[in-house]
DNA sequence: CGATAGTTTGATATCCTTCAAAACCTGTGG
DNA sequence: CCACAGGTTTTGAAGGATATCAAACTATCG
């Protein structure tokens, strides 16, 4: 039973036993938190490099005016920036969604695995190529796709991410956000990301409870978002 | 007298002398080339790393629709993604705005200074987190920012990263872009555009023609954007 | 079982887009 | 040096997507 994070390095570069072991080292001891805690405040000196296990969290920013915005989200196997550390203050805080497990690893460690295992040392470099292209991606969403496609888009996006660490049940996965959450992510009113929500359900696109989601037709979904898999550059393998 | 490339990184991390030769030996030999050119085609797999040294260069993406998004520019100094030739395609194009000089590094080349010089590993590093911070007000601008507060943050950072690199006079400095550029890297039309740009005409804060940009009144610039400059992690030394 | 957070509805306002066309540059060839 | 072509900037009018404001309704959790 691999962890979250050999699963989904693994969908980017073929990981001997080796390095998989080496990864599986690194996730331990690992600490569970309760939900809202916050991992990482703005301003702090980042330290230590996180890593999650189980659970979301996402970074977000509160703008001078008060509103907030959501810069992305981590899922398990996700990392916290293995570089961060470099700066002296972090520009975001990241908040924990969920309840969650945690992993906290000094960047002395890090190191020690990067230079050991250059398979290893590859998927993290890779890993993080990919982080920015989905940054650009929800660029792109906020400045020229509409309400549904950005939607769309995220959603998708939030599919094949879970799906990469094995926690999709098919279209289904936990999805612990609320409509306000939903639209200080996409740059929406709450109030507007609700009528959306309604125009997909309706049409049979989606559907979300309960902190769950169901993707009913990813065709149609791909289709509302100009989806274009191919920036989260996970590999099909065998 | 420094190349751009020492000088951004120089406002990152103290380099030594020795760091600064190594760096300089980066810069050659160099290339001039043509506005308009294509540095990088979508789709292609990046090969070399690409070094600016003269011009401006943007990163773009056609959407399925037609239109187009830009996003990021390259000034002297900037580096095409250090680790780009890891992955097996360009999700976005890289054209030249400018006629520009330009370096080719081979990714050997770049690992053999990123492991003699330590330093320099630091500060591409530190740079690289900067692009990223640099994304993610991107998205801020476009998912949370009025017309006006989106141009005045993009000018703001323009003239400060143009600052860096020495190319600033004051408050003036070289900026080739069309109204139509302006419109695709912050997701407005060029109708919006113009008029956003006479109203910041009309009220003495920025003054742009024939490709010159030059900020009138940083202060009031700066309180439209609500801009908090600390994202560029420059740092000012004695 | 009550309090609090989250969702839904309705009415109105606004920022930005779209469409259409004129005016203005900039550079190129005759 | 002029004329012309293409790209760029500017203007006007009208439409649409999303925001704002206000309030009811509904889950969820201690």
């Amino acid at each position: 039973m691999d962890s979250p994070l050999v699963r989904k390095l693994n969908g980017f570069v073929e990981l001997s036993r080796r390095d998989a072991l080496e990864l599986e080292s690194l996730c331990r001891p690992s600490q569970r938190l309760p939900a809202r805690t916050r991992l990482m405040e703005e301003g702090e000196r980042p330290q230590d490099i996180f890593l999650l296990l189980e659970g979301w969290a996402c970074r977000l920013k509160i703008l001078p005016n008060g509103s907030r915005q959501i810069l992305g989200y981590l899922i398990p196997g996700d990392i916290c920036d293995i570089h961060a550390y470099i700066l002296e203050q972090m520009d975001h805080a990241i908040d924990l969604l969920s309840v969650g497990r945690v992993v906290r690893i000094s960047p002395e460690r890090m190191q020690a695995v990067l230079n050991d295992r250059p398979a290893v040392r590859r998927a993290f470099e890779w890993s993080t190529l990919v982080d920015i292209a989905v940054l650009r991606q929800w660029l792109i969403s906020a400045s020229r796709r509409s309400a549904q496609a950005r939607m769309a888009h995220f959603f998708l996006e939030m599919w094949l991410r879970m799906r990469q660490v094995g926690l999709t049940d098919d279209g289904q996965f936990a999805f612990p956000l609320t409509q306000v959450h939903l639209g200080d992510t996409l740059g929406l009113t709450p109030i507007h990301v609700n009528r959306t929500l309604q125009q997909m359900r309706a049409e049979g696109i989606v559907s979300f409870a309960r902190k769950r989601m169901t993707i009913l037709n990813p065709d149609r979904l791909a289709e509302l978002a100009q989806f274009e898999p191919d920036y989260l550059h996970i590999q099909r393998r065998g």
